[in-house]
DNA sequence: AACACTATTTATCATATGATAAACAAGAAT
DNA sequence: ATTCTTGTTTATCATATGATAAATAGTGTT
């Protein structure tokens, strides 16, 4: 038995191992794509999987991230800083347009932001495990915009103002049903795999003006037409 | 080193083991904790985890279940069938009340058929690993209820019948967007670990006036006012 | 009481998978 | 060119986990 020694030239082989990035660089390659893959498998994904993906080897996982589960925090962390706008808020309180007007303009950049296959996917896979991801995302939701929204919708329609009349959460439920009828698009998009809606933006919008229509009634009934 | 026989008296010892159910009996069992299990940690959950949940050994598992994925298959079939009311399509159809009444009894029985935990989580495992379970479903809630939904609503407000003007994917996108301001509260509940809202029914009634009143305005600029 | 049938358990295997230690090598400093 | 630093790989461990085979025991039959 001859044994070839197939390693003379390692330089001319098919290997363009060895990358050698330095650290920052390495470190965000990683993170970008553990974000698509752990969207796209879960966070049960294999680190030899990721590893494949980033053509590097999975020891090399270890030595910019302590565990697996520092990795994943990472992600969670990248998902949820980086891509909330905290002038949205100013957005919706903005009384120099109609509140119509002001939701369509939120909406329009907030729609892009969640409703794509890696905040999704992120998102949910969150949801399945039990970490209060979630919550603090949903908190952000409820306070920064729909109570913001509760107030505005009062304002226009000269009723009495949250103040006043506090927004029960019956109210604020229907805030929310708004804002389901519209992300739930990416829902059936990401999690359903079902077929994109076309013209996102004018459908968005058109669930905007049904609901401008109806929370005039409905509102009113739930917080009596007082003066303001 | 002396060795103590502990095993003298194996009956009177706290082993209520080995229970003995019949087949049917014992598979049921097995099924209905498996939706549970599920529905909570995750497909990726262990065979030995779900055992114990059952008190029974892992291996005993495979004598009613040839393999893990053939469970989990069985759940996805408790939970798909058995749960769609056929009648559901007729209720729509009903001509004898308005279309918003009608949509209110449908959601007061459909909510709580979904909006629960085993349901909500099952579900949206499922549409995190890429099975075609969920495309079928959403198929059937698109077929038998909102294009049924589509036609009744063009009938109340004397707008031209389906047959005459085609549902566009815009219109019909509207309709999603009220089925999805409805469920959005289960998946706050049960996949974002939010409180729950209070009074259901009357939310949902709510959301579905909202909705009536705004369609009658959207549908009329897709559609155009032409006679019927 | 002895036997047969089979539901259930015990023991075990093979592989997958997160993690670690040591060897290797690319680029900078001397 | 030699040495040093450290980014990267190779080799390996420990445990977890789906799955199987054989032993055990509950229940009905004769």
């Amino acid at each position: 038995m001859t044994k070839v020694d197939k390693r003379k030239k390692p330089k001319a082989e098919t290997s363009p191992k060895r990358s050698r990035l330095l650290p920052d660089e390495r470190e965000k390659q990683i993170v970008a794509e553990a974000i698509r893959f752990f969207a796209e498998v879960g966070f049960d994904g294999q680190t030899r999987e990721l590893a494949k993906r980033l053509n590097i080897t999975q020891p090399l996982l270890y030595r910019y991230f302590p565990t697996k589960q520092g990795l994943v925090d990472r992600v969670y962390k990248e998902i949820y800083l980086n891509r909330w706008n905290p002038e949205w808020q100013d957005w919706i309180e903005d009384r120099s347009t109609p509140v119509a007007a002001r939701l369509k303009r939120f909406y329009t950049e907030y729609y892009p932001t969640i409703v794509n296959h890696d905040w999704m996917r992120i998102f949910f896979q969150a949801g399945m495990r039990n970490v209060g991801f979630n919550q603090r995302y949903l908190k952000l939701v409820r306070e920064r915009i729909l109570l913001v929204l509760c107030a505005e919708v009062r304002h226009e329609l000269d009723l009495p103002s949250v103040a006043t009349v506090p927004v029960s959460p019956a109210e604020l439920e229907l805030y929310w049903g708004l804002h389901g009828s519209i992300v739930y698009d990416g829902i059936r998009q990401y999690i359903y795999g079902t077929t994109v809606p076309p013209e996102p933006v004018a459908v968005t919008n058109a669930k905007i003006d049904i609901f401008m229509a109806g929370i005039k009634i409905e509102v009113a009934k739930l917080v009596g037409k007082g003066q303001k």
